[in-house]
DNA sequence: ATGTTC
């Protein structure tokens, strides 16, 4: 039971024929060596996704996969309510709204260098960051439910932001359906003083020059071009999502056995899409969802603050912001029908094509802006949504370079040290508070963006339009 | 990812 099965379909495609208890086939996405690297628990788990109620289509690993907390992280699956579908919260997992939003300046790469490494200080300054920092805002109670139901809609309302970033997130950055009251006190608690706030891990916040166009058109769509300078916010709903999530795992196991499903993973513990458990997970995982673009919001009014000091006048304005831990309600074709699905993307970003409705119009030419963070040090890439991933994907594209190796090995295999000092030597300033992240978080620790952007634009999962690198990254 | 093992 692992990968011996996994046929070849394409020069990039693989599946998994559905057998055993697999409702579906899943497939996978990727050269031969990148699924000879991927880890067997990515088939494993792949096969569990596939084998759950309702479950539309097949089950997906984006050509970035690795194993997660019971879906793999790079794993699209889409289920119907009406043939008994589920929803899981370890398919969305821990980081709930974790995602991506990239700020365009008006400046070059020549205005930023001379005041690099002080601008790295301002930033590290002014975003608070690392495990369990907290920031300067402290919501009452009725702050928190209007934040909750109101994403970053609420925050440009409490003067972080402009209007005319709203257009540009995902959701018109509030998601609907958001129940705040079925965020616990400990959640709430948990967040009281973290919003606004980057976290750890492979959040980061990163001011980066676009070195590569790849389709200028959309580009200059985009407001993209050579040399401009960037800004990208990665992070997500801290301690909140963090605790709504282990709090609806448990619940959701608890509920199994009263609808009479097995959970084979405790892991993978999931609650039908109209069951109580899963009515009051979707309501919770939305209120998160808010949160992480609520801060995502805030964070950005920060940076644009120590622009606007360094460069006075400056213009910072946002391309776009898109999560990949999400669930979310979407129309899709399956087989011969279109279908009402729940779509889970864990480490996967929505990759609408040219067209689509939900687009706002500035991208309805040529598709939704499609974010991939690379590892702390390599490259990002701007894509594109593409029709052709509706197809193949229900829309959905990679999420980043995706772990080649776990934390621990990580910390185990490279020096912080070494690494900051490598990346120094090729013009990128790190600020960190933790030195052991550095390591987890190292380049080599992650596999190859290079391979994972060209593998999806192949594909034609999403298109290429730009490759961004690093000047100065501020870690968690 | 995470008040880094409720």
């Amino acid at each position: 039971m692992g990968r011996h099965d996994v046929r070849r379909r394409e020069a990039l495609v693989w599946e998994m024929p559905q057998t055993g208890s697999m409702r579906v086939p899943a497939m996978l996405f990727g050269t031969e060596a990148a699924l000879a690297a991927m880890e067997d628990g990515v088939f494993a788990q792949l096969r569990n996704v596939a084998s759950l109620p309702g479950i539309a289509g097949q089950a997906l690993a984006m050509p970035d996969a690795h194993t997660g907390y019971g879906f793999p992280i790079g794993c699209v699956a889409a289920f119907d309510a009406r043939a008994g579908g589920v929803v899981s919260a370890g398919g969305v997992g821990f980081d709930i709204g974790c995602g991506v939003r990239t700020l365009v300046s008006d400046l070059d790469r020549e205005d930023v260098e001379p005041v690099r490494e002080s601008l790295a200080d301002r930033l590290y300054d002014a975003v608070p960051a690392g495990l369990g920092a907290g920031g300067r805002l402290r919501l009452s109670d009725r702050d928190m439910d209007r934040m909750l139901a109101g994403g970053a809609a609420w925050a440009v309302r409490e003067g972080f932001g402009q209007t005319g970033d709203l257009p540009r997130c995902e959701e018109g950055g509030t998601m609907p359906g958001a129940d705040p009251a079925g965020v616990s006190a400990k959640a709430r608690e948990r967040q009281r003083d973290e919003l606004g706030t980057l976290g750890s891990g492979n959040h980061y916040l990163e001011v980066q020059h676009v070195e590569k166009i790849f389709d200028s058109r959309t580009a200059s769509a985009y407001g993209l071009r050579p040399g401009q300078v960037v800004v990208s916010i990665h992070c997500g709903s801290r301690g909140l999502g963090h605790q709504v999530a282990t709090e609806h795992m448990a619940a959701m196991l608890a509920a199994a056995p009263g609808h009479g499903l097995t959970v084979a993973d405790p892991e993978l513990a999931f609650a039908p899409i109209e069951s109580p458990a899963g009515v009051r997970y979707l309501g919770a995982m939305r209120a998160a969802i808010n949160c992480a673009l609520a801060g995502r919001q805030i964070i950005t009014h920060l940076v644009r603050e120590v622009f606007a000091a360094l460069f006075p006048g400056c213009r910072l304005a946002l391309l776009y912001d898109v999560s990949h831990n999400t669930c979310k309600v979407e129309r899709h074709a399956v087989g011969k029908s279109v279908k009402t699905l729940h779509v889970h993307r864990k480490g996967a970003t929505r990759a609408l094509g040219p067209g689509h409705p939900d687009l706002p119009e500035t991208f309805r030419e040529v598709g939704q802006p499609v974010i991939v963070g690379g590892s702390m040090g390599t490259s990002s890439y701007v894509l594109s949504g593409t029709e052709a991933s509706e197809a193949l994907s229900f829309a959905s594209a990679c999420h980043g370079a995706g772990r080649a190796m776990s934390r621990k090995q990580a910390a185990k295999r490279f020096s912080a040290k070494g690494v900051v000092a490598a990346l120094a030597g090729q013009g990128i300033t790190i600020r960190t508070h933790t030195l052991r992240g550095v390591a987890e978080e190292a380049p080599g620790a992650y596999k190859d963006i290079e391979e994972v952007a060209q593998t999806t634009h192949a594909l034609g999962l999403a298109a290429k339009t730009a490759r961004l690198r690093p000047l100065a990254c501020i870690k968690g």
